[in-house]
DNA sequence: GAGCACTGC
């Protein structure tokens, strides 16, 4: 074919790098673009790989509509087809064809090519673009690629940044001769952003400091009168809260050039909190402002006001609150001014708890940077931070790359899969915490899709090699892995349910501002679905719904059904995609399980395969906090039931749930997440029985020393068994007859090898563990006197996670006094004797300290998982 | 009675 003719618009800066950049790559494998907003670089530098002689260039993008919209773009500038000389590759949908030298593609399908092509020979360059963001993908295919760039000489590696910290690329791809990576810069073409520090009175700053950063500027008139309407405080005072400063940011840009303010607030309630108060401000004034919520789950309607030009006859400007979405997603068009909160929710897993949590932190300041610059899009602009230029030069240069605030098991799930066994050789760019990567092995233990043999490395279970293949987070797979098994009626159940869970709600709930009587029919519509036992079924009902709607209706009639009805239409789309693309993805056996059947499958057996996936998600009801709200309730604020769950934390069930005003014994949770509270998200109740079932395998078995009994004639001990903390066999009395005491407890001791010193976790005599079986245990051994005072101070009998013992910390986080002040409910003790004593993960060997701790109590605790087959209760065919 | 944003053969 003939080539193309290859232009560069000369208004891009790229274009005046390009035989700059041309060098680097011919002469280097290992090339750094750092360039701003605008330069170009993104939909010049393939055009320049081209203009090379590269035949087959990987483009990757983190999102999906960026690799489509490029690759539009390059191929209109190349005047040739989509999909013929451009094409692109996301998920569900590709344009490309043999033709193919450029193609764009999401970082996640690069990622995934891997696996079927190790040193991935179907590309002769790799673009990867906005590695800045430093996504969980984009770190982990610097690591890979690193690893195979000495294997694939021929292979040309460009990464593109934004301005900040290309060095730290460079010096990650430095050459055999230790030369770091060339790095080429290239300026941005945006319009200056004056930026102004507008600290809270309660900041940290001093006047001069803010004067400072305001350069010069004083106080604007306007902002005290705001003030003084909305306190009696005397009015000369900087505003106290957010709100306020938002509402005085506005007055001081009032008296600047027209043009619409983004602000950036950190979530939904405080977007609901300003939107109340700037109408407030605004209600009287002449120039009416139009103020536009916008996060995520808005509904896609009221986020496409933010498009639309406003109805509001003599606007003065549009107010824009919204949250990280249009930071990072979205591009809010005609933003001249930015208010900045300097906050933002962040996304962090607590290998600890191992729960996600959503704390409000401050951004970086290369995060405060980027908000600003949505103010130089289109011309000059001003930024307004609310926070001090002291607070500002302290924050840290950079967000926190995913891999130190995720979850790892997928990660290390993929390496597994690729034959990396020992995660600390990875060259990775940020090497993850060794807290976060044993997170990861504990649930991938727990799913039974990782082996931990004794003195070798870790391996892939068949069950983990399925789920590797899996798209998907590996807890949502193992429940595919496991209604496979139990046969084509389940897995066609679970299916839908598993890919409803990995996909965003398609239920949207109107914001506040919206009418009462919208609100109420959304609820209305949404209601129909609820199963009162589960959410996990409501899912099924929904499903079934549109799928026959879809099935009756025409698509543009089915589009209108999904508005009127409130459902999210593009989100459901992506539904219908996943649950296709799972499909083909796992079949069941042919002969496994009861043969298919019309109807409804048994709830029983769609929940065991739910709950192979969620085996330390299960609480249960404490009824001292359901009792107790009960006698509080005398027209005050109701407590809401609270569950105790795994590694001692305590949920409630997420508003959302069809199950929340039910408040069953036991329940299980797709998702549970700390915000404000911790929250259990799409919850099932389980049965009671089942909880016993599970007891043997999961519970944590306490045994006292054993005693002579004079009267029993035998050594006796107590026994009871314990779920979570929660009592599940009652105390019982297990005698060793015909054997005297010391003998009784040779007879205990059989399963625990006891030796002189006790090894701090961490040590590599620590883990001990046992080939093969493995049972499920905790053995908590004590003498029977403190093990019933033990019994009477319940709160404090819950197990710890073993994570928490380690060689630093003699205490757990439990027992340890609360950093945050009294939060923790259960007595402190003056050491942990739950924890910090030994741990293993079967009852084949335990090392015992020698020494006791305060109060002669002396524990052995075992914990592990039992292998995941061995789990859920089987149906009988 | 409530939650940042992305993404995958």
């Amino acid at each position: 074919m003939s080539s193309p003719v290859i232009v560069y618009p000369p208004e891009l800066p790229v274009s005046a790098a390009r035989d700059e950049i041309a060098a680097a790559i011919r002469d280097h494998q290992v090339v750094i673009v750092a360039g701003a907003t605008g330069s170009g670089k993104t939909t010049q530098l393939p055009k320049i790989c081209l203009e090379l002689g590269r035949e087959r260039i990987a483009h990757t993008q983190p999102r999906r509509l960026a690799a489509r919209t490029i690759a539009e773009r390059v191929a209109e500038e190349l005047h040739v087809e989509l999909g013929d000389l451009v094409g692109y590759k996301v998920r569900f949908t590709d344009q490309v064809s043999d033709a193919t030298r450029i193609a764009l593609m999401t970082d996640g399908i690069l990622l995934n090519e891997i696996h079927r092509d190790r040193l991935l020979r179907r590309y002769d360059t790799i673009i990867i673009d906005e590695a800045h963001e430093r996504s969980l993908n984009v770190d982990f295919l610097l690591g890979y690629l690193h690893r195979i760039l000495p294997e694939r000489p021929d292979l040309k590696l460009i990464i593109t940044s934004a301005t900040i910290d290309p060095e730290s690329f460079a010096a990650h791809f430095t050459s055999r001769n230790g030369e770091p990576a060339p790095i080429v810069e290239v300026s941005g073409r945006t319009y200056p952003v004056e930026i102004r520090y507008r600290p809270l009175s309660d900041a940290d700053a001093t006047p001069e400091e803010s004067a400072a950063g305001g350069r010069g500027r004083g106080r604007p008139a306007g902002r005290d009168s705001v003030k003084s309407l909305r306190s009696s405080e005397p009015a000369a005072t900087e505003p106290e809260d957010e709100v306020g400063a938002i509402v005085a940011a506005l007055r001081e840009l009032d008296r600047e050039a027209p043009g619409d303010v983004l602000v950036f607030l950190p979530g939904e309630a405080e977007i609901r909190d300003a939107a109340e108060a700037v109408r407030g401000a605004y209600r009287s004034s002449t120039s009416p402002v139009e103020v536009l919520p916008l996060y995520g789950r808005l509904s896609a309607a009221e986020q496409h006001r933010v498009f639309e030009k406003s109805k509001v006859a003599g606007l003065r400007r549009r107010v824009v609150l919204a949250t990280n979405v249009a930071e990072t997603s979205l591009t809010v068009p005609g933003i001249k001014y930015v208010i900045d909160a300097g906050t933002a929710r962040i996304s962090r897993y607590s290998a600890r708890s191992k729960v996600q949590r959503l704390p409000i932190e401050a951004v970086s300041q290369a995060s405060a940077n980027q908000r600003s610059g949505r103010a130089g899009r289109q011309s000059s602009g001003i930024a307004i931070r609310l926070y001090s230029e002291d607070d500002f030069e302290k924050r840290p240069e950079f967000t926190e790359p995913e891999i130190l605030r995720t979850s790892l098991a997928s990660v290390v799930l993929q390496m597994l899969s690729l034959g990396f066994g020992d995660i600390t050789e990875f060259p990775f760019l940020t090497p993850p915490d060794s807290r976060g990567v044993k997170a990861a092995f504990d649930l991938l233990t727990e799913i039974g899709a990782v082996d931990l043999p004794r003195g070798s490395q870790p391996r892939l279970t068949r069950v983990g090699r399925e789920i590797s293949r899996m798209p998907m987070d590996p807890r949502f797979a193992r429940m595919l892995v496991e209604a496979a098994r139990a046969g084509s009626d389940v897995l066609t159940a679970v299916t839908p349910i598993v890919a409803g869970l990995s996909i965003q709600d398609v239920r949207e709930r109107p914001s506040a501002d919206a009418p009462q009587s919208v609100r109420d029919e959304a609820d209305r519509m949404h209601a129909r679905f609820v199963d009162p036992t589960s959410d996990f079924l409501t899912l099924v009902n929904l499903w079934n719904h549109l799928r026959e709607q879809q099935k009756e209706l025409g698509s543009s009639a089915f589009r209108r059904m999904c508005r009127s009805e409130h459902l999210n239409y593009v989100r459901v789309r992506e539904w219908f995609d996943v649950h296709r693309q799972l499909k083909t993805l796992v079949k069941a056996p042919k002969h496994s399980g009861r043969p298919a059947t019309e109807g409804a499958p048994d709830p029983d057996a769609v929940h065991r395969a739910i709950l192979a996936g969620l085996l330390s998600q299960i609480g249960i009801l404490d009824e001292r906090t359901a009792s107790t709200s009960k006698n509080k309730a005398k027209g005050e604020k109701r407590r809401i039931a609270e569950y105790r769950g795994a590694r001692g934390i305590r949920f409630s069930i997420f508003p959302g749930s069809g199950l929340r005003r039910k408040s069953p014994q036991a329940v299980m949770a797709a998702e549970i997440v700390e915000t404000s509270r911790t929250y259990a998200r799409t919850v099932a109740a389980i049965d009671p029985a089942w909880a016993e079932a599970l007891a043997g395998d999961l519970a944590k078995r306490q045994v006292t020393e054993p005693h002579w009994s004079k009267d029993a004639g035998a050594a006796v001990a107590y026994e009871k068994v314990t779920l979570f903390g929660v009592e599940i066999i009652p105390k019982r009395r297990v005698q060793f007859a015909r054997i005297d005491r010391a003998g009784a407890r040779e007879l205990f001791l059989r399963h625990a090898l006891v030796e002189g010193e006790w090894d701090p976790p961490g040590s590599t005599n620590a883990s001990v563990r046992s080939g093969g079986r493995t049972p499920s245990c905790g053995a908590d051994w004590r003498n029977s006197r403190s093990a019933s005072d033990a019994e009477t101070s319940s709160p404090a009998t819950r197990p710890c996670s073993p994570s928490t013992t380690s060689a630093s910390r003699t205490r757990c986080s439990m027992c340890a006094p609360s950093r945050s002040g009294g939060a923790r409910r259960w007595p402190r003790r003056p050491s942990c004797w739950s924890c910090a004593r030994a741990t293993c993960s079967t009852t084949t060997a335990v090392r015992i300290r020698p020494s006791s701790p305060p109060g002669g109590r002396r524990t052995i605790r075992c914990w592990g998982w039992p292998t995941a087959s061995s789990r859920a209760p089987r149906t009988t065919a």
